[in-house]
RNA sequence: GGGCGCGUAGCCUAGCCUGGAUAGGGCACCGGGUUCCUAACCCGGUGGUCGAGGGUUCAAAUCCCUCCGCGCCCGCCA
């Protein structure tokens, strides 16, 4: 479907598509008009397709509009084929088993695209800031250890969509949350609070054998995490100790030390996620919601909510039966009995903050914090907030023996272990091909293709989708992965040294370039801002993955087929289209944060 | 038990919202391609009851119902 464009029918600057809509509509229109439909204009664009026909261009699917024509579908589109007034920027309109076909004139199409995209450099497929002003929240993991690749899809999938909703225009801010507050943090606060020769023996026995200095800070200080919390289960003395811990951070009174440890974790976790090309704007601190009163000040307006009521130890919750809530319990306690509050409130505050600053939240979410999502929601409206969050809900990322990633069962792949084979892997595919390359270029390469294959592979799949990790699978270099697209961008990037066009100028004739596989890269280039635009409001970035593979497709097929340096007459338009589709590559490539590599 | 998500060739996956032209890709497998711009590539081939059944419709992978299988959640945890 083509999108009806926002600023109305005046062409965009950014779409090379949208200065061929509105003749093809108006011929349609007319055409449907003189074979007795008349259909108005809004409707027409709506039902038109993009990428349908036998050629991949405009398409009408005429089943709707039969009905009205009393005529059968492919009997109207006939007559509309045939009533098709000429126009200069159509080549020719068909019919076919109910379609109207409408193919524009190649030349046309690659002089806009072209131009379009020679102009605007790393800024095609991106569109005019315009959006108010947006939120996302991702990744958001507890400071207690390393990230293990479960956690790790969360924060690819946000940076991404973050990445491809400023293209679209609006202005994002990414914000980590981070809980220094519950009884995770209190856990790593309370060991380390300890001499380590006063840490309980099956603690100090499960870290003993794995502490090095020179690790990580996370791994580091994360390191005896998983072993305290097996060892809470068992120990209610400790328990308790653990809960002192939190109280002291609630009221403010946490040795320094608590910040400190969050932090450093936090720092190591940071560094990993860097790799990836991952950064945050903002970081938020559960704790200092709590600090300047604003947790509080919910406890308060949740107190006097609708649906409050208070326990008989002096817990307080919310009545949640009128939400519906798929809960055995038709309540939620947002207030302990101690006066301390839960994290559901904490959340409230949150949200309440961000809705102050921002005119739309994002949050992206593992699936098991769904029924938490729609609990928010409900609070939200307790409290008077008529705005709600948007979620994007991902399915977790599983080990093939069954179950998700545990840290405790072992089962847990590490990020930092996963980037580390990912480039070992790298560097001795780098070194089979290319022996003339400097040792530290080799290094660079290697990073780029490793945290790219990564990248890829957790973006080629919709969020949706259960993801069952192999490493064969994580660590494909080859057919739909990151390094194929980065070899497209490798390929092109050296035809263009090799014709010491490395920066342009461009000039071209657009009718020079009519070989088949010309016209089908320039069609998949012209399809950027589509599929930038499509995926900005659906959240489903893995439509950019996809259309990644598709253009780096596209250009392989081009580069086997056409020969560039050889040529004649075409040469330097064939040179300027390849740095149309180098450019369309690099651009994409940014969209899904992998990084674009001039040599490989 | 309730809620949400998923089920498309041996494996992975797009399409599902908004029904429409021969269900697109990738891996693996088989057969080809490099005196020529990077073979992480390209060309060709084998392989499909779109979980099952019913319904709506001129038309269903797509919408509705029932069922089956898998995952997750249903705390004074986060």
């Amino acid at each position: 479907m083509v999108e009806p464009d926002a600023s109305g029918s005046r062409p965009s600057v950014v779409d090379p598509w949208d200065v061929f809509l509105p003749p093809i509509v108006a011929g349609l229109s007319s055409a449907l008009e003189r074979s007795g439909v008349t259909v108005p204009r809004d409707e027409l664009l709506d039902l038109l397709e993009r990428d349908g026909g036998p050629d991949g261009e405009i398409a009408l699917p005429t089943f709707r509009l039969a009905g009205r024509a009393k005529l059968a579908p492919n009997e109207l589109a006939e007559k509309v084929a045939a009533a098709f007034a000429p126009e200069p920027s159509i080549r020719a309109v068909s019919a076919k088993g109910g379609y109207v076909n409408v193919a524009v004139v190649p030349e046309r199409l690659v002089d806009r695209t072209l131009s379009l995209v020679l102009l605007r450099g790393d800024r095609y497929g991106h569109f005019e800031p315009g959006g108010g002003s947006v939120c996302i929240e991702h990744t958001s993991a507890n400071p207690t250890g390393p990230f293990h690749i479960g956690r790790v899809r969360n924060a690819i999938i946000g940076d991404t969509l973050a990445r491809v909703r400023r293209a679209s225009g609006d202005p994002v801010t990414t914000q980590y949350y981070i809980d220094d507050m519950g009884r995770q943090a209190a856990m790593i606060t309370w060991i380390w609070s300890k001499p380590q020769d006063e840490w309980p023996a099956p603690i100090r026995a499960a870290v003993d054998g794995l502490a090095r200095d020179d690790d990580k800070p996370d791994l580091r200080w994360g390191r005896p995490y998983p072993a305290v919390s097996a060892y809470l289960k068992e120990h209610a003395d400790a328990r308790e100790e653990v809960a002192e811990v939190v109280r002291r951070i609630e009221s403010g009174t946490a040795t320094p030390r608590h910040r400190e440890l969050a932090q450093a974790i936090l720092d190591g976790m940071l560094a990993s996620l860097d790799r990836l090309g991952i950064r945050f704007d903002e970081f938020v601190w559960e704790s200092s919601l709590v600090a300047d009163g604003s947790v509080d000040r919910v406890l308060g307006r949740l107190r006097a909510a609708p649906h409050a009521l208070e326990e008989a130890n002096g817990a307080w919750a919310i009545d949640t039966t009128s939400y519906r809530l798929p809960k055995e319990s038709t309540k939620v306690v947002f207030q302990r009995g101690d006066g301390t509050s839960l994290y559901v409130a904490r959340d409230v505050a949150y949200h309440l903050a961000k809705f102050a600053r921002f005119g739309t939240l994002v949050d992206v979410l593992g699936q098991d914090h769904q029924l938490h999502a729609r609990t928010l929601d409900a609070l939200l409206a307790e409290v008077g907030e008529p705005r709600r969050p948007s979620f994007l809900i991902y399915q977790d990322i599983t080990v093939p023996e069954g179950g998700r990633m545990s840290t405790r069962g072992g089962s847990a792949v590490w990020l930092d272990q996963l980037l580390a084979e990912a480039v070992e892997r790298a560097q001795k595919e780098v070194r089979s091909r290319r022996d003339d390359l400097p040792e530290a270029e080799v290094g660079r390469i290697s990073e780029a293709v490793a945290t790219g294959a990564v990248r890829y592979h957790v973006l080629r799949v919709a969020p949706e989708k259960p993801v069952v990790f192999r490493w064969e699978d994580a660590l494909s270099f080859e057919g739909r992965s990151g390094p194929f697209v980065q070899y497209a961008y490798a390929r092109a990037s050296s035809v263009l040294r090799k014709a010491e066009r490395d920066r342009g100028p461009y000039p071209y004739e657009a009718a020079r370039l009519r070989e088949p596989a010309e016209i089908e890269l320039v069609r998949t280039i012209a399809k950027l801002p589509g599929i930038v635009r499509y995926a900005a409001r659906s959240s489903h970035v893995h439509a950019v993955a996809g259309y990644a593979h598709e253009l780096a497709d596209a250009f392989n097929r081009f580069y086997e087929a056409v020969p560039v340096l050889r040529s004649d007459a075409e040469r330097s338009s064939r040179v300027a289209l390849v740095a149309a589709a180098r450019q369309t590559l690099g651009n994409v490539l940014d969209l899904l944060g992998v990084a674009p590599l001039p040599v490989m």
